[in-house]
DNA sequence: ATGGTGGGACCCCCA
């Protein structure tokens, strides 16, 4: 079971490279963060084509995520608990049946919260208090969850290539970091970090000055997988070369096998 | 280097 995570930043600017990645990498399911569109005009004919469900989240110009999955889904729910007033599209769960029972799968786009001395970074840290709680609750079902998507957020100087040129930044505060450790420490496993220490699997390279072409990346797209997902986890890796290709996101896939 | 690049909506915002 192949499950991974891109922030494509606009699937109307994107929906070749994605239908080409699908094609290559034929992941079971396939979460996507910012895709910038409604639901009703999300292109959805050529990803069903290849024998994917689809099931969006969306909102007009900004943020927005989906589910692309081979398996058909059993539940959708939308939107992260604890705000009522939280109008942004960031969050969602798909439920699945597989031979080992049930497998659940969120696709979550993680507030940037820059500039730090603002409302937004406010907004970050709270999001991030509502994630942990929510999946403190889910953990209680004992079964395999992944948290899959573009956290925003810097784990440790060695997951940046110029980690001082972060320090002020949303993406590396020592807030920002805590709170995504409070979720290993509720027992959820960074899939990536786990299967490897190497410190060169950034999943982001700005557009401007030349980053690409710098390698100067960051790793803010994480799986992280209850214990009962991460038990069965055989392999995760970042699919670099995508970077490379024509009109690219400035993220790239990163993709777990589970097996299941 | 107060620029640089890119997507999407609209005459500016977000990253």
């Amino acid at each position: 079971m192949k499950i991974a995570t891109w922030n494509i930043n606009g699937i109307k600017a994107r929906i070749e490279n994605v239908v080409h990645w699908l094609e290559e990498a034929k992941p079971d399911i396939l979460c996507l963060q910012e895709i910038k569109s409604v639901d009703e005009q999300f292109p959805r004919e050529p990803i069903e084509a290849l024998g994917y469900h689809v099931e969006t989240h969306g909102q007009k110009g900004f943020n927005g995520v989906a589910i692309l999955s081979r398996l058909p889904f059993d539940e959708v729910t939308r939107g992260l608990p604890g705000n009522d007033g939280d109008e942004q599209a960031r969050f969602m769960e798909g439920v699945f049946s597989t031979t080992r029972g049930a497998l659940r799968v969120v696709s979550l786009y993680l507030p940037n919260g820059n500039p730090v001395a603002s409302e937004k970074f406010t907004y970050k840290l709270s999001w991030m208090e509502r994630l942990e709680r929510w999946t403190k609750d889910r953990l209680k079902l004992e079964e395999p969850l992944i948290l899959a998507g573009d956290y925003n957020v810097i784990p440790e100087p060695q997951d940046a290539k110029n980690p001082e040129n972060w320090l002020d930044d949303a993406l590396f505060q020592p807030e920002s970091r805590q709170a995504f450790r409070r979720l290993s420490y509720l027992g959820m496993t960074d899939a990536l970090r786990a299967v490897t220490d190497s410190p060169d699997t950034y999943t982001f390279w700005d557009y401007q000055a030349g980053a690409w072409q710098k390698n100067n990346g960051i790793r803010i797209d994480h799986l992280m997988l209850s214990p009962e997902a991460a038990d069965r986890l055989a392999s995760a890796s970042v699919h670099k070369h995508t970077r490379a290709w024509e009109k690219p996101s400035d993220h790239v896939p990163v993709m777990v096998e589970l097996l299941v």
